[in-house]
DNA sequence: ACACGAAACTGCGTGCACGCAAATATGCGT
DNA sequence: ACGCATATTTGCGTGCACGCAGTTTCGTGT
């Protein structure tokens, strides 16, 4: 009990259930200390909440709290994003079979950001340098569910192609993620240096879509090979 | 002066004089910074490594070292990889004009890995996960120069698919280099679970390579579109 | 119901990252 | 050489991540 505990590690977030009282109550303090941190971060800006305060509002030790979280970013993003880097297996499990990789790596990445982050929590991405990147941070964390669900998925493909273009696919996304919270803040406020590209796409699902069409020659070399 | 001092952020290491005094001396600190970490863990493990120590042994006040560097992972690191990420630009505007993206970028980045870590230092890296993980890290940061260096030279490419390549490209590298460390470390100490894949690229620069083979079409696709 | 083992929680101590402000060193103009 | 501005270093205080070991809770077998 002292790797940081994924409520979707296990349980599999909704399509099993909880394995016992240990498991549920361990879901349950995951989410009150992600919730908790959120609010206290809606409150007092990200810079004000403190993980004694998280703590206190979740009902455990600090130290506990450290058991779930190494940050109190990443208490905020696991209450804005919702562990949903974790789904992709699920996600791409559910394409159609037979369906090529090309579409299918690309429609499951998207379908996790078809809701992206709202108003409030686009606010406080925007005040906090360290939100932000935690947030990215949590995009790139599709890579090692993404390769678990490739390999099993194109069971002709060698472990090294799957590492790779998983990896690479995180990496579009997390980078087109970036650039797209960055359009959005120059929305809110002009930038002054008027160094912004000039068109924002729409959504984050948009924008994750356009970066992976960048990847799509090399997925659909796989598509041919496999 | 708050942000992390890149050695070769400003002087291009090598290329052009430093610019002063003060440079002169921001350069010096970081190197005997890094040295002074290297030295500590080769001499305790990097377990062993205090900060404090290595502030001594440079002759700075730890508070300054932080100004370098923010973990002592880090500093080992940046004496062990020598900040070769940074130099991917000058190694990209060193080849051949005209030369296809596909082969120009494969090369440049494999260039930087030609040498890799010695036994020392992957013995090191096998011993400690976060010099390992912050190992990877370092070549991660291939990712902004090589994003400059691409749209310096594929002038006719737009920002999002530079910043995608290059987000995809270093993503690669680094996802290779991880397991090569670890088919390397496994050579070293057969792994009992027997998950670890018979193959390991002789080399650093090899694993590098076959990895980028894996993002090839992509790169040949925007060569026909330059 | 009870005993035991394993998992999770907790308290404590320690090392450390970093904001802040004062002190020091360098660069520049006269 | 001197004065001033700027960059860098330093000391200090504070919050926090995490190893360690003891406590509590849950799960399992009898």
């Amino acid at each position: 009990m002292r790797d940081r505990i994924f409520s979707g590690t296990v349980c599999g977030m909704g399509t099993e259930e909880p394995q016992g009282l240990r498991e549920r109550k361990k879901v349950a303090t995951r989410e009150a200390l992600a919730a908790a941190a959120l609010r206290l971060a809606e409150q007092h800006g990200v810079a004000g909440v403190r993980v004694d305060d998280i703590a206190d509002a979740a009902g455990v030790s600090p130290r506990t709290y450290n058991n779930y979280f190494s940050s109190r970013e990443q208490a905020i993003v696991a209450a804005l994003a919702a562990e949903r880097s974790l789904r992709i297996g699920a996600a791409l499990r559910a394409r159609p079979d037979g369906e090529p990789l090309s579409v299918a790596v690309v429609e499951a990445v998207v379908s996790q950001y078809d809701d992206g982050p709202g108003a409030d929590a686009l606010g406080l991405l925007a005040d906090a340098p360290a939100l932000h990147a935690e947030y990215l941070e949590s995009i790139s964390a599709l890579e090692a569910p993404l390769a678990a669900a490739v390999a099993e998925r194109g069971r002709t493909l060698d472990d090294e192609t799957v590492a790779v273009l998983a990896a690479a696919v995180a990496a579009a996304a997390r980078s087109a993620a970036g650039r797209w919270l960055t359009g959005i803040r120059a929305g809110m406020a002009p930038d002054p240096s008027g160094l912004v590209a000039v068109t924002t796409p729409a959504s984050l699902a948009d924008a994750i879509r356009a970066s992976l069409t960048v990847l799509s020659p090399a997925l659909a070399a796989l598509d041919r090979a496999g």
